[in-house]
RNA sequence: GCGUCGGUGGUAGAGUGGUCAAUUACAACAGACUGUAAAUCUGUCGCCUUCGGGCUACGAAGGUUCAAAUCCUUCCCGGCGCA
């Protein structure tokens, strides 16, 4: 396609990472980079212009709640979500594969995007009890995915072709194939179930959007899955970088989908990455947490989404800081009157006390939760931003061991 | 002044002889959160403890009873009504 392109800049020698630049039609992503999530066309609590000044380049939004609300044909009809949400940079819509696994074998049991398997209030679920008492919101066909609202309960059918013509309807710069995410403790012989299902999935999401005149203007990427298994990891990586439709076209680019296990993380982006073009770019969905963007961006990941910044700061007022997260509803923070950083450059630290946000918080002030979203996005923007720095200045390695020591103290 | 209803843990408010250190909510304190079922959820919440239990508590002081937050007496305080 025409109007996305991806190039690279400059390697970090020895190991997979780069800095680059995707141009978009709403102009270009200097990677590596964070993108903030607005799940319902909005980044929570946030303005354009407070996204904007933080150093937000780009935006995700989720194809599967637009679609239940307000509906996609509506933001069609509104001119597209840029036009909506009056956000004018790239933009970025998830294919609602997430919520196969979030609304399905997830659903109700703690687990998330990453496992931590030393947590004894995590439930594993077995595999062979799938009626465990809990309802699921999402069963999983091989044509495709039966949901029921978690807003009203009306039960909808989303198939590989649905979900690319929603994100065409939403409009996003940069859309993503219909993919499983399975959950980590799955076995092997689900996963590779689960795998070919993914890549059927993809090569239907892949013709129908090629055979669209949106695809002019939006580029599509394909979701590696595969679980913690090397070998199903490495296969689906070859698979969908070189999945052609019948005309020989192919993927703009790749996202690296699935719930890990904190270990398997890292293992698993450099295992997929060895094998992924080096010229189209690659998107980790849904990791973002400072120890877990270091190693993305080393084993030669360009884009990252995550709630965490937001949903931390928001829901239990929890920062990052240089020295590791603090939680600004400690007793100690109420007569702080430091910033939560003296050297941040955000809008929060540069104006305000921990006093003050701790004083929202307690009060449940709305502003302490943009505050606080202002400081998280800054944060992690920043650190990305500077890994770049980095690895154009050939120092990427260094910054990494300095930042990480402090940080995890 | 008379009548009447009430005074319970940080707050509100259940409980009306033993199963009450006292339901519940809020507050407080700590924790969790990785393509957002998420401005959500979890735990703790009188004091001490060798975790068996011990101690102090339901306005105050007396009393009845094997046993009182719960019954009686007096006092103090508050709401309402009548003077």
């Amino acid at each position: 396609m025409k109007e996305f392109r991806f190039s690279i800049e400059k390697k970090i020698p020895n190991s997979l990472g780069r800095a680059g630049v995707i141009s978009t039609p709403h102009g270009d992503i200097k990677t590596p980079a964070f993108v903030p999530v607005g799940t319902k066309a909005t980044v929570k609590g946030m303005t354009s212009e407070m996204l904007t000044d933080l150093g937000a380049q780009v935006v995700l939004a989720n194809t599967y709640h637009l679609y239940l609300q307000p509906g996609d044909e509506l933001i069609r009809d509104a001119g597209g979500l840029h036009a909506f949400m009056n956000w004018h940079k790239p933009m970025l819509t998830d294919s609602g594969g997430f919520q196969v696994f979030s609304l399905g074998v997830a659903y109700g049991k703690g687990i998330s995007k990453v496992l931590h398997p030393a947590d004894p209030s995590v439930q594993i679920p077995e595999r062979s009890s799938a009626d465990d008492g809990v309802p699921r919101l999402a069963t999983i066909g091989n044509d495709g995915v039966s949901f029921r609202s978690h807003i009203n309960g009306s039960l909808h059918y989303i198939t590989p072709e649905k979900s690319i013509e929603i994100q065409h309807n939403l409009g996003a710069d940069i859309i993503f194939a219909f993919d499983e995410c399975t959950s980590p403790t799955e076995d092997r012989r689900y996963q590779e179930e689960a795998l070919h299902r993914t890549h059927s999935w993809a090569q239907r999401s892949l013709n129908y959007h090629k055979s669209k005149p949106n695809s002019q203007k939006q580029a599509l990427l394909g979701v590696i899955q595969g679980g913690r298994d090397e070998e199903l990891r490495k296969l689906s990586a070859k698979t969908i970088s070189e999945m052609r439709t019948p005309d020989g076209e192919e993927f703009d680019g790749f996202g690296i989908g699935g719930s890990f296990d904190k270990e398997d993380l890292h293992s698993s982006v450099r295992w997929v990455n060895e094998i992924l073009p080096e010229e189209k770019p690659r998107h980790l969905l849904g990791i973002g947490e400072p120890e877990d963007l270091f190693e993305g961006v080393e084993n030669g990941v360009d884009l990252f989404d995550c709630v965490a910044p937001t949903r931390n700061a928001r829901t239990t007022g929890s920062l990052y800081t240089k020295d590791g997260r603090m939680n600004i509803l400690n007793a100690q923070y109420r007569s702080d009157f430091n910033p939560i950083e003296p050297d941040c450059g955000c809008y929060l630290c540069k104006n305000f006390t921990r006093a003050y946000l701790a004083h929202l918080f307690r009060s449940k002030e709305m502003l302490g939760s943009t505050l606080a979203s202002i400081h998280n996005l800054y944060f992690i923007a920043n650190l990305v931003a500077t890994m770049r720095e980095k690895i154009l200045e050939g120092t990427f390695p260094e910054y990494k061991a300095q930042f990480l020591a402090r940080y995890q103290k």
